[in-house]
DNA sequence: AGGCGATGTGAACACTGTCAAGACTCGGGC
DNA sequence: GCCCGAGTCTTGACAGTGTTCACATCGCCT
């Protein structure tokens, strides 16, 4: 009824993403395991089951929050690619540097984002198997090996380097956040990197 | 009391081993977020509290899996590498490949092993942020990296090349699992990584 | 024999995901 | 105006979880 009513308002504008926006919020600071549906909807003001109109499952709205993160570290990637500017070969260098050092980057500032997004109940949620193609930060790590390729300074055969690469940088990420490797071997693994995948300059 | 007397025996011998083995077989099959400290000790016919008189928590049995699927992945890439004889350029490429491979199978073989192995509540166990030393199969790959190294085939410096090669490895490992890889990219990766790793051979 | 410590049990607590039944609110047709 | 149905949200319940408590039981040692 009648004016202002600003408090316990309707029906709650747009619940779903409302949801989506909390269940980010916690998964990215307490972690996907310690995060409750309960909890969620709680922090929205709004019953557990409400949920249940929006999603059909818990793992629905996990599955928006690992798209969300996903997005994130598409979003990190691409920026810090295009931040290098320049066609030469230091540019190409740098910028593939620059680009797994992001998502490296990405998976120290937010380990539990990066974590959920691949986890098992985000990542396999294309039934393709290939869900490579579709990721953004993928294909940005691919442009970056293109320039170099186009400059004629990769070691070896363009084919392949893409996944290659990309296992590199993502299976650092990865032992990097579970405390298996030191955090300090980040630059060292990048250096690695080049130095294996670009020619050497002089000769 | 009294003769015979099977059933029901005692004090049940060596819980502690039932239990972590019964949470491996669990974990093994039906993945770790799937298992619940009850269900283990059901199977083993004991109450859940009578855990806790060998468990602090049940991330500690959760632990205990985990360490158990650290050695089954350092069982098989050694048994790998070590099926390859020979001193030779052949020889020491292939056991490379053979060492990835074996890593890369067991988180075919093994998905829900291999993810729980790695996963939060195993891998950050050890406080010293720098496991990888402790890590057989690290220090199995280091190995196939040194032969190669000592006939004077590695593309770049020695140093470093431990962490790059094993983070292609399990970083693949990972995407191939979450199916974000097709499985059939297992070999073309394993070349690429030879490719990029050995120098070329005639010249 | 007595008792003590290690090892087991059962009931209880707070919490989880999920669902069925009912209450509220809105928009559109009489 | 009215009413009704669709969409939305709540309450209450169920089975299951990790964990703890008080208590029972067993083996071993003095």
């Amino acid at each position: 009824m009648s004016f202002v009513t600003a408090t316990v308002p309707y029906h709650h504008g747009d619940l779903r993403e409302a949801l989506s926006a909390e269940a980010f919020e916690q998964v990215r600071t307490r972690g996907g395991d310690a995060v409750s549906l309960r909890a969620v909807a709680q922090a929205v003001g709004v019953s557990a089951s409400a949920a249940y109109h929006h999603f059909p499952d818990k793992t629905a709205l996990m599955q928006e929050v690992g798209h969300r993160g996903s997005l994130e570290l598409d979003r990190r990637t691409l920026l810090a690619a295009d931040a290098v500017r320049g066609r030469g070969r230091r540019a190409a260098t740098e910028r593939l540097r620059a680009c797994g050092a992001a998502y490296i980057g990405f998976a120290q500032d937010e380990p539990h984002l990066f974590r959920h997004t691949f986890g098992p109940d985000c990542a396999g949620s294309a039934p393709t198997g290939d869900k490579a193609k579709d990721s953004a930060s993928y294909r940005t790590l691919g442009r970056c090996l293109d320039d170099l390729d186009r400059l004629g300074l990769l070691n070896a055969p363009r084919a392949g380097l893409d996944l290659m690469t990309w296992s590199a940088v993502h299976g650092f990420a990865s032992l990097l956040i579970e405390g298996i490797i030191p955090v300090d071997a980040t630059e060292p693994l990048m250096a690695t990197l080049s130095s294996v995948l670009v020619r050497s300059p002089t000769r």
